[in-house]
DNA sequence: TTGCCGCCATGACCAGGATCAAAAATTTCG
DNA sequence: CGAAATTTTTGATCCTGGTCATGGCGGCAA
């Protein structure tokens, strides 16, 4: 039982099986994000994957270049994002262990992506996947309902950035961090945001002299309280736009 | 020849079959929107299909709904959208022949959807195809394709309304619909606007006031002339932000 | 300990687009 | 054809959040 926990707070001795987490497209219990695949299917994927790992800040691909690879992710935080003309980054969604990182077409990667904390994923090479994913259908059809379950988060960034103002967008980003990684402590949920103000901004899009300014105001209001720039003391809260209830 | 030509003018006289337009995962010659479908899998869809028609302004699907079908456009154009509690519509994107409406999960729509022009679709019955999904992978594959292509699409439209002004995501919108529909007339590209203002403002998140002010500007610049308020003249332009080529 | 550097916070000012109000143009329909 | 309804346009004002500038905090190295 020690030893279970000492895995927990140590996945480097024992890694996980590849894992995909999405609400399924089925009717299902509580349509809630749900691992995807049975022992079967992981240890099919297992079967083509290496394990890789990567410190803060490394990145795991760039927009353009030539895709070979995927990725799912055990443990950590990545960002993908697009770089524009003037090297301003937009960030399209913080991926968490049950995810897939590597989104390509035409035969190369779309987006960037960088580890935000140290993470652990499965390389999954694109030649050997396609093999697999035509053999087996069912895997595919998880698949596919992974890739419909990351449209539907990224039409929910759509609405969250271009329809709600900057204490909404901060409101539902906690709400979202909260949901991978939040400690319940007594009743309070503490909260610790592994990346900077400027990567929050820049996935809001907000400046981040406005992220400060709507968390401080926050805490104002009660709703939210420092322990430390990157700790906080956040209660969910059930008034928020029922749109944007589930993420991934 | 004249029959042809009579028949793309009045296609209930012979729907085509059904055909998936995306941007395939492998390296393409050009990295353009193709179909994905050969003859074979085309029938194999039809075999399950059955044809709607639907007038301007006729409801698809509401999001919450059961859902039962998807739809394959062969002609006209449909919008997604949601609807926020006090009854503001976020149009998510505007859909042309090739494209499929009807995300789904937990058994229910995620989104509602409208006929923006008559359209005309195949009704794929979700039950058939999953069980057609199952039995041929390659065409489960192309599903897959079409998925993360729009994707993509969802990407870049956040990108669009979360970093640009007002000035670029219209000229972007007007390309988008210069792809889909436009006539090219000696030098001239001629745009048909298919909906009103309000939605290309519930698009772009803007307000109608703003479309209008935007576009009546860029007339002033002498980017676009008006024909009429839906009918334009308007010449593509290539100093857009690179992000935002191609759309679906 | 001290100084450096990256991250975070705060203040002052400004601008793009929302909002409110109302007129003009276009389409629909009797 | 003419009138109503809808869509589109224009104008005036306001406000959220961007930008620029400055200052504080905390970790790390010497």
């Amino acid at each position: 039982m020690a030893k279970i926990i000492r895995m927990k707070n140590h996945p480097a001795s024992a890694p996980a099986l590849p894992s995909l987490r999405a609400v399924p497209l089925r009717l299902s219990s509580n349509g809630q994000a749900v691992p995807l695949l049975d022992e079967a299917e992981r240890e099919t994927l297992a079967g083509i994957a290496t394990l890789a790992r990567f410190p803060r800040g490394a990145r795991l691909e760039a927009e353009g270049e030539r895709a070979v690879q995927i990725y799912n992710i055990i443990e950590g935080v990545v960002k993908t994002y697009r770089l524009s003309e003037d090297g301003a980054a937009y960030i399209l969604a913080f991926l968490f262990p049950g995810d897939l990182v590597g989104l390509y077409e035409n035969g190369r990667y779309v987006n960037s992506a960088e580890a935000v904390t140290a993470v652990v994923a499965h390389r999954l090479p694109i030649e050997a996947l396609e093999q697999v994913l035509q053999r087996d259908p069912a895997l595919n059809a998880h698949f596919l309902s992974k890739a419909c379950h990351d449209l539907r988060a990224a039409q929910r960034h759509t609405i969250l950035l271009a329809h709600h103002d900057a204490r909404t967008r901060v409101l539902l980003f906690l709400d979202l961090i909260a949901d991978h990684a939040s400690e319940i402590t007594g009743s309070r949920r503490i909260v610790a945001l592994p990346m900077p103000r400027t990567d929050i901004a820049d996935y809001l899009a907000l400046s981040p002299e406005a992220v400060s300014r709507t968390l401080h105001a926050l805490e104002h209001e009660g709703v939210l309280r420092f322990i430390s720039p990157r700790v906080i003391e956040f209660d969910r809260r059930d008034d928020l736009p029922s749109i944007h209830r589930q993420s991934g």
